[in-house]
DNA sequence: CATAATTTAGCATGATCCACTACATGATAT
DNA sequence: ATATCATGTAGTGGATCATGCTAAATTATG
């Protein structure tokens, strides 16, 4: 996907600015950025092909869904064989509770950040779901009080 | 901003269309949860003022900025008054590398993700801002390998 | 149970805005 | 000097959103 990744300045305020608004018409991102409309637009287009800019969406409140708690669930396996990592990272791909997962070093851990709607029903996952999870040795979880930050990704 | 959170099944299902694509048209949105445009985008325009929906933003390849490296930091203070925990935060707010910050139970850290060039960045970082910011005691940093699953937030 | 009130969906209209294309200009590199 | 690339302008067709009005459905009330 992401070939020519040569981005010069303006490549970088108009991703700049679509982090800041994804919804931002051509016309506006011209503007801004002090180009005229075409050629943002071909930029942007490109940005797009090329992967830079792989998709647009909307921001929404978690809360709101009802998913007002997380937690965060680090995951240790019991033996670190390839077959094993691929059937976990599959089984964790179809929960939709788990928001976000990372392979770590280290112990060989996988950081989960999942979104439940509470104690109940993360326990329910817990129990239900994760430790029936093959290979799954051992796992520990921590509760988060208040998000300070809370980016997408560094911002350009 | 977020007050009449009354979501039926249509709310739902736009802001799971929503999630998919942030920049569809009301025309479509309302093909694809059934209904016709005018209802969808008056219903849209409640959930952006009632805060469900915050914002729009572009999805951005860390990687083609360069950001080719996360870390994972824990950082806990030396004492939990809340003023340092305030100069901590307001700290971290001002650093574009800190994606992610969350205040934790346990042990009062605080978990951050920082998205960096590399290890050189990181140091820098670590050393130059992070452990100078007052009442830092300790950081602890696990880097990860790979992101298993990137979500924003659960998806409706 | 019936009726009124409120909410919600649907349709049509109009004005605006948008993205795309073609062509000309200017800069840079070969 | 030629080729290449990026920008700018202009024009066009299409799409988009906001609005006003009506019908239908849901809820509240007597």
């Amino acid at each position: 996907m992401a070939e020519n990744t040569s981005l010069d300045e303006i490549d970088i305020r108009i991703l700049r600015e679509l982090s800041r608004d994804g919804r931002i018409s051509a016309a506006d991102l011209a503007q801004r950025v002090g180009l005229s409309a075409t050629p943002v637009i071909r930029r942007l287009r490109r940005l797009e092909d090329s992967g830079v800019v792989s998709g647009y969406t909307a921001l929404i409140d978690e809360t709101a869904l009802g998913y007002s708690m997380s937690v965060f669930v680090s995951v240790k396996l019991d033996r670190q064989v390839d077959g094993a990592m691929r059937r976990f990272e599959a089984a964790i791909l179809t929960l939709p509770e788990v928001v976000d997962c990372w392979l770590m070093t280290g112990n060989r851990d996988y950081l989960l950040r999942i979104a439940v709607t509470g104690l109940k029903e993360f326990e329910a996952l817990m129990i239900e779901r994760l430790v029936k999870i093959e290979s799954v040795a051992s796992i520990e979880s921590s509760i988060p009080i208040r998000r300070v930050k809370s980016g997408i990704a560094r911002s350009p």
